[in-house]
This record gives C-alpha cells, sequence and structure tokens, in this order.
DNA sequence: ATGGCAATCAATGATTGA
C-alpha cells in the first residue's frame, strides 16, 4: 500500500493542486496536514469522488488534519492525547486495512515553535513529549504503526540548505532534534533516512526570497516506522516536481510503499 | 535573515507560518 503525507497550506486554496496530485500519484492513504478549514467548509466531495473515504479533524483558520484513504479506514481518534485544553487541531490516528496487513496511522502537525526561547517553543517541546507517548503506546502494539507529517524539524545538518542560518531556529535547536531522536530511541526509523542515507533532498521551500528556485529547502516532513511497518518498507520517496505546479504549497508529498 | 510570500478572517489590516 502506498502512503503519502502533504502539508497542502489550505485545502481550499491548494484543491487544484491537491485534485492534480492525487490523480497522477494514486496513493492509497493520504495524510494532510495545515487544512486552515473546518470540518464543514472542507471540501470532501471532489475527493469522495476519487474514491477516497475521508475523515477530518478540522480548525478554523489554523492547524487541521485528516486522513483519506481508498482502502477500509477504522477506528479514527482525533487530537493528541495528554493535555485536555489543547485546543489546536494537529494529531488523528486511524486503522488502514491492507490486503496483507492492517496499519495504524497517525497523522501529525507538530507545532512550528518559533521564536524560541519563548511560550511558543514550550508548546512545541510539550508537544513532542506527548507525542513521544503515543510513539510508545504504538510500538507496544507490536503492530505496524507509522507516524507521518510535518514534524517542523530538521534532522540533521544535511537536510538543511545551510545549517547555518537555521542554527538558532525552533526546528533546528538542539533540544528540538533530541525530541525526535527520542522517538527513534524507541524504535521508529525515518523511512526517507533508511532508503536513501547520505542523499539531501527537501521537502519544504519558503515562498520568500526565491527560495524554491536556489533550491533553498529544508526536510522537515517525515515517516516514522515502527518495526513491524520497517519490516513491511519498500519505499520511500518524495514528490518533489508539485513544488513547481501552479499556486503550489511551500511543502510537498513524500510517501512509504509498504508490503501490506 | 528565508526583509521581499501566501492563506485566512475580516474589513484594509492583522495574524500566522517556518
Amino acid at each position: 500500500m502506498k502512503i503519502a503525507s502533504f502539508n497542502i497550506n489550505g485545502i481550499r486554496a491548494r484543491l487544484p493542486v491537491l485534485l492534480d496530485w492525487l490523480e497522477q500519484a494514486k496513493p492509497d492513504v493520504a495524510l494532510l496536514q495545515e487544512l486552515k478549514s473546518t470540518d464543514e467548509t472542507f471540501p470532501r466531495e471532489l475527493i469522495e469522488a476519487l474514491g477516497y473515504q475521508v475523515e477530518t479533524h478540522g480548525q478554523k483558520s489554523f492547524n487541521g488534519v485528516a486522513i483519506m484513504s481508498r482502502l477500509p479506514l477504522e477506528d479514527i481518534s482525533r487530537g493528541l492525547p495528554g493535555d485536555d485544553s489543547d485546543e489546536q487541531a494537529r494529531y488523528m490516528e486511524g486503522t488502514v486495512i491492507g490486503d496483507k496487513s492492517a496499519v495504524r496511522v497517525a497523522c501529525l502537525y507538530l507545532p512550528n515553535g518559533n521564536p524560541a526561547p519563548g511560550p511558543k517553543y514550550d508548546y512545541k517541546l510539550a508537544w513532542m513529549g506527548r507525542l513521544e507517548a503515543c510513539a510508545s503506546r504504538l510500538i507496544a502494539t507490536e503492530e505496524p504503526a507509522l507516524l507521518a507529517g510535518d514534524f517542523n524539524v530538521i534532522p540533521q545538518a544535511e537536510d538543511c540548505w545551510d545549517p547555518a542560518v537555521w542554527k538558532e531556529d525552533a526546528l533546528f535547536l538542539p533540544q528540538s532534534r533530541e525530541a525526535f531522536r527520542r522517538i527513534e530511541s524507541l524504535g521508529f526509523s525515518e523511512a526517507y533516512s533508511i532508503r536513501h542515507p547520505g542523499m539531501q533532498e527537501f521537502t519544504f521551500w519558503n515562498y520568500r526570497a526565491g527560495a524554491w528556485n536556489k533550491d533553498h529547502g529544508i526536510r522537515i516532513d517525515h515517516f516514522m516506522l515502527s518495526p513491524a511497518a520497517s519490516d513491511l518498507l519498500l519505499d520511500c520517496q518524495i514528490d518533489t516536481y508539485v513544488r513547481g505546479l501552479g499556486k503550489p504549497s511551500d511543502h510537498v508529498p513524500i510517501w512509504v510503499r509498504l508490503d501490506g
């Protein structure tokens, strides 16, 4: 099964690009972030017309995540556990039933955290602590599971065009990278780096200052696979071309193919 | 400095993102 993740930066503004990409890439499952839409204003009909079951966890103006699947999709849960006062729609889970195996998928939009230090960075680190608890719970099931989405973390220096520029940024600060490593320490594998060691590809280019034309990008969208899911990994690719389409998102899709 | 763009909500300007 092919599972993709795409921070679309506004579902309504991005609908033409999304539909274009879906028809070319034909993922079985698409995990979307930054819907910037409530569940009520999410344009589900055109996506359902392509054969997808659409499950959303929206919020007005900001955040928002969705799971869309052409395979049976069950047991949806919405929201990141661990803080009942957190109103931001950044996390949901569902179980995809493949031909060979069921995969628990978590779609996440991890907080940016800038400016750091400050309350937004505190929220990011707290959020990552709660995510680690989810990761522990998922790995304990010993079933195939993955965490995917916009992590807003640059894992290592090779994952950005100029580490010096990002040195003080919340996406690259040591504490952010350490929190990312802690999830790996639980037993999760970051799919792209497993499949393409030493390669430099990006998933985000700022709209400003001609970043795309200069290839001033960063790699912040990731798939983290549990051991049981890693055993099924066949491929992981980044659909870079999507950044060059008309009216693009600032992120591009990344996907994995699992033998499931 | 990735200043310099884009999306959204709301009302011509502010907020947020990374």
